[in-house]
DNA sequence: ACCTGAACACCGTTCAAGT
DNA sequence: ACCTGAACACCGTTCAAGT
């Protein structure tokens, strides 16, 4: 009984949150807080620059705790002394990634500054396309999330939305941006000269069972990535506008 | 020099392409026409089949190729005699999931046709949540995968649109549809009880630096992930329908 | 008290040796 | 010819031993 009431306790102290949660952000935060500096030279900031300097330049698969040791010059056990997990860091890294979106001046409001964020937002992603895969690993819920919420949400309702449905707008949106960096970053594989375009694929299908493909395969060369974006952008802040008319 | 050939061409004899490309599945197509079946019991789909099993039940970092083999009482090399690596196990799979979308009988059309298929899509990928951060590894470009795009340009051809409309269009409503999914499933790590909820971590913000978030904090309670899916899907085809309006 | 070398329990993949 | 046990070159993480 007791044995087992201690090892539960043992186990919260430890910390049960899951990296990435609304708790772990909130233990995260009283974590910094009480944290003493390390004598030896490393720093959570120090560990997350060469990881993400790792990431982007050899991709999510070459960022194993032993190499970025090598990069930092340590062994990777003085990592744990920062980090408490590979899955961690990868929370860290995509939440300072966030933090790397430009805020419109204040004279930007409403719409405009909506529409300013989603493509902020877009660029930093794509800026760092080796760890889009990562985002799938957590909700978005750091601090520099938190404060993209706080600007896209004030610009909905800026832009005259009541608040039930500015949220469900907010978060429409986030999901259509997230959604293109996925599918843009997917298919990034194809290196031009070798590889065929989905467009070579399509014309290999049978016409009898993909007509309207194979009659409209040439569109499909047409949109680059940034205008399917720019199309859908534009689309569901007009649909928005046409179903939730402004009293003004 | 001929050695530097002959170890080009092998690498490419043995298939440059990298699964889920264009072009690795014009290759896998020529390669399964000319298979020969096994003097074991394995087969790929036996495999697929186990594989979703195990991803369903353990999730995506329990498919281990030594585990699978468990699974299916044989050794992890087998397995390398139907699947070429793990990475195109898992291609197969996520192929293997949409295909597993139901299509409306023929007299469905049109905008519905569309409309169904966003649901039905978005409906296998959260029947199998644990795949999904799988579906950023490689684009949908699978048999089961162009069907769905073939069904779905044609909705919204017969919807009125134009092809050089109709193409970004399914493409973006794409992005939207696997978005929700990615961002449903990655908050999906809060269990009921324990954890804090996005609600609980906003209650915490200073209200000076949030103060939208802060005053609409009771909103981000309520639209529950199928809201802000129907939400968004409704707002897009009607910002569509605006933007583009019909000649009938 | 803080740090870390060395070990533990795993991986995906290959290939020589078996049938 | 086909199949696979055993090995290779890695992982993330822990902890006893050092300073």
């Amino acid at each position: 009984m007791i044995a087992a009431y201690d090892a539960a306790m043992r186990t919260i102290e430890v910390s049960v949150a899951v990296p990435g949660s609304a708790t772990w952000w909130l233990e995260h935060r009283a974590r910094e807080a009480r944290r003493r500096p390390r004598t030896d030279g490393l720093s959570t900031g120090r560990i997350i620059a060469a990881a993400l300097a790792l990431v982007d330049t050899e991709g999510l698969d070459a960022l194993t705790v032993r190499r970025l040791a090598d990069d930092l010059a340590t062994g990777s056990a003085s990592l744990y002394r920062h980090v408490a997990s590979r899955d961690e860091l990868i929370v860290l890294l995509v939440d300072h990634v966030i933090g790397e979106v430009r805020y419109p001046p204040a004279g930007v409001s409403g719409r405009a500054k909506v529409e300013v964020l989603s493509i902020e937002l877009r660029r930093v992603l794509m800026d760092h396309a080796n760890l889009v895969p990562a985002l799938t690993a957590s909700p978005l819920l750091g601090p520099n999330a938190m404060r993209g919420t706080e600007n896209g949400l004030a610009g909905l309702i800026e832009a005259g939305f009541a608040p039930t449905v500015a949220v469900p707008a907010y978060l429409a949106l986030v999901d259509f941006v997230l959604g293109t960096v996925f599918f843009d970053t997917s298919s990034a594989g194809r290196s031009a000269g070798v590889s065929h375009s989905s467009s070579d694929l399509i014309s290999e299908l049978p016409v009898d069972v993909f007509p309207t493909l194979r009659a409209n395969q040439g569109e499909f060369e047409l949109p680059s990535i940034d205008d399917v974006f720019a199309f859908g952008l534009t689309t569901f802040l007009a649909g928005l506008e046409h179903r939730f008319p402004l009293d003004g």
